[in-house]
This record gives structure tokens, sequence and C-alpha cells, in this order.
DNA sequence: CTAGAACTACACTAGTTTCC
DNA sequence: GGAAACTAGTGTAGTTCTAG
């Protein structure tokens, strides 16, 4: 099948040219000891914006794709949902084929490249992980062979050593070898192997901090924004104007993200989740109480809540939920809806409650997307 | 009635930060 | 310098609900 025609029928209005855009390259650098630190998070992101240039609102949902979206590697597509229920044969493959096929198109890009065009912020902090990590691999070399010295002789497993592993390799290669590898190549294989599986755990350390900040780097390249607010990423909350200290014995709260408006003095309190737990929706609520107590200027502020999720139901819950009575949140933005509903819509028809709550939402504004909230927010 | 969707709850990994 | 505390998002399993 031609894939241009899924890509037009699914991309809404953003015109697909495959292959026009260059992947970005990923570059080593010096690095301190946090890979996924504070520090060097921005380093990447200064080196990923171009010096002095806008952001367009309408085009920053690009930016939070090919910083932080990544490739599921169990399925070789877009991660939108968790990957279990994406295996090949259940419901969310098919969506994940749909979605990775719409951000392909959107971003310009072939869908079998898309793997080089994303993941910025992770690919370049894990190779600045590595390097650090080759560093102190040295560093413990002498400490290992202290440790090591009083059971010499005894046979006791080297590090890294797996032998499970070991045989699965060599008994799946059997046919094919001449003789069997030796122990030290396969020891080498092993750990680079678990080294490769133990990668992809580590990335959930950025994903969360990341998100906020690509959020706020974006705040910031957005003229019409930058000029009115203060932007702080992860203040705690008495640094904001209108709010107090906690008392002496209670931990200073926090916020993902907040906006205060140099002249009418607004606050938005925002909530950055790339994905949502329902174990986590009470944590909306009860954050927000917090909040509400320790606001002492007795005026209202907003609280938004900005998502990449994609199970309908989660989506729909967050524009549901109330406090008293009225929405919890003042806005539910997702990075792109359009996304949600080339994943929900595809080729193939969808069923489910959720969806169609989640859709009804999208349609009626109540879930809006990244564009329309920093176009609005830069009107304002 | 049944398969799949939705929900719930907890476990897990691995990072940073804080405190001594 | 190192342990403990904290936080993030994801994995996963069991249960309940619901559309067809």
């Amino acid at each position: 099948m031609d894939i241009s025609s899924i890509v037009d029928e699914v991309s809404g209005n953003q015109v697909a040219i495959p292959g026009l855009e260059a992947a970005p390259p990923v570059v080593q650098s010096a690095v301190g000891a946090r890979a996924f630190g504070e520090e060097n998070r921005a380093r990447l992101l200064r080196d990923y914006f171009p010096r002095g240039e806008d952001v367009d609102p309408a085009l920053a949902w690009r930016d939070v794709y090919r910083l932080l979206l990544w490739i599921d590697r169990t399925t070789g597509l877009a991660h939108c949902y968790e990957s279990d229920k994406c295996q090949p044969g259940r419901p969310w493959y098919a969506r994940s084929l749909a979605f990775h096929v719409w951000v392909a198109g959107a971003l310009g890009v072939d869908p079998g490249d898309l793997d080089k065009h994303i993941d910025l912020l992770f690919r370049n902090a894990t190779a600045d992980l590595a390097l650090a990590a080759a560093k102190n691999r040295g560093r413990l070399l002498p400490a290992v062979a202290e440790q090591r010295k009083p059971y010499e002789g005894m046979g006791l497993p080297e590090p890294g050593e797996d032998p499970e592993l070991e045989s699965i390799i060599t008994g799946s290669l059997e046919p094919f070898l001449l003789q069997k590898p030796p122990s030290e190549l396969l020891r080498n294989l092993t750990e680079r192997i678990q080294a490769h599986v133990s990668f992809e755990n580590k990335r959930k350390n950025l994903v969360g901090e990341g998100f906020e900040d690509t959020v706020a780097a974006l705040l910031r390249r957005i003229p019409s924004i930058a000029e009115r607010h203060s932007i702080f990423v992860r203040p705690p909350l008495h640094h904001l104007p209108g709010f107090r200290t906690p008392r002496a014995n209670s931990k200073t709260r926090q916020v993902d993200l907040a906006l205060v408006d140099n002249v009418s003095t607004r606050r938005t309190l925002v909530s950055c989740k790339w994905s949502v737990r329902s174990d986590r929706e009470e944590q909306f609520v009860s954050d927000f109480r917090d909040y509400d107590q320790l606001e002492e200027a007795g005026q209202d502020f907003e609280y938004v809540l900005i998502t990449n999720e994609f199970d309908p139901a989660r989506l729909a819950a967050a524009c549901e939920v109330r406090r008293q009575n009225s929405p919890l949140f003042t806005a539910v933005v997702h990075v792109n809806p359009a996304g949600l509903y080339a994943a929900y819509r595809g080729p193939v028809p969808q069923r489910g409650r959720g969806i169609a709550r989640a859709l009804t939402h999208i349609d009626s504004g109540r879930l809006s997307g990244l564009d329309s909230w920093l176009t609005e927010l830069g009107n304002r």
C-alpha cells in the first residue's frame, strides 16, 4: 500500500514530505557526573534550539516530539502506550501503527526513518552517560581487584557473567558456529546486551523533568509569551506572588511549571505529565488542595495539565475531574490532539466508550492542543 | 456469554537531591 | 563521600465493566 495515502488521510493539515528534513546529528560532548541532571538537560536544550530563533506556537509540538518522543523497541514504532498492550495483534498495535505513520508525516520524514529524528534528549544524554560510565569503570577497577583478592582461585563468577543469556546465544547460533566462542568474548557480548537493555530503563528518569524543561524552553522562545510572563520551572510555591511560605514543619510545595503575567499578575500553575496513571489522578486533586491552601492573596489561579497521554479514558477523566463545583483543570492540553485522532480513528475503525468520550472533549475544545494553548497565551 | 476495555493497585528501576 | 529520601514514569497482574 502507498504510505502517503494513509498519511494524507490521517495527518490533517500537516503536509507530509518524506525525506525532506535531514536527521539532526547526535553529538557527544564533555559532561559532568549527572548526565540526566538539570544542568546537562539545560545544555542539551540550548544546543537543540537554534540560537536567537523564535518558536512558532503552532509548531512547538514538533520540538516536543523531536526531543522526547521515542521508539518502542519491542514494536519498532513510536511510543504512544504501554508496550504490553502494543504488541502485534493487540488493539494498541493498530493505533501505534497509525500514530507512527501520522507523526512521521507530520514531521515530514519517512516512517522508516522516524527513529533518527526523535528522542534527541535521551539519545544525547545517554551518550553522555556512557562517557561518564566509561570514565568511572576504570576508576573502580583497582577496588574490584582488591575486593576479589581474598577469594582468588575459588572460581567465583566474573561480574557481568550471565550463563543463561550465554546459553541462549550459543544455543541459537550453534548450527553456524565452528567452535564455542571464547568465554571472554561471550561475557563481553552479554554485558553489552545487558547494557543495551538497561539503557531503556533509564528513560523514565529523563522524561519527567525533561518534559517540564522542554515546555519551559518553548515558552521562553515564544516572544508574545515570554515578554509578558515570568516563567518558573519547579519553583517552590512561595516564590510565586500571592503564595505564602508553608508553616515551619510542613514541606515546601513545588509545582512543575508556573507562569506569572507581569501585567495582570495572573498566575498559571502547570502540571506537566508525559503520561498519567489512574493512581496519580488522585494526586492532581490533593496537589491542588495544597496549592489552594497556600494561596493568601485571595485571588484565583489557573491550573493547567499538559500531557502526552494517549489512553482515552485517562484523558477524559482529566477533563472531567472536578473540585467543589468547577473543573479542577482550567485547561487540559495534549501535545497534539491530531495524534490522538490518528491513533483512535486510523485506517481501522475503533470502538470503545473511552475513545468516544475523549473525542467529545477534543471536539468541544475542552481537551486542547499545545498549539492553541500557546497561541491563546500569547494573545492575552 | 465473552472478549476486550477500563480500572485499580502495587512493584520496579534508576535517576537526583539532601543530609550527615 | 555515601546513605537515605524522594521522584519520575513504566510494568504488570488481577478485577470489574461493557459492547456486541
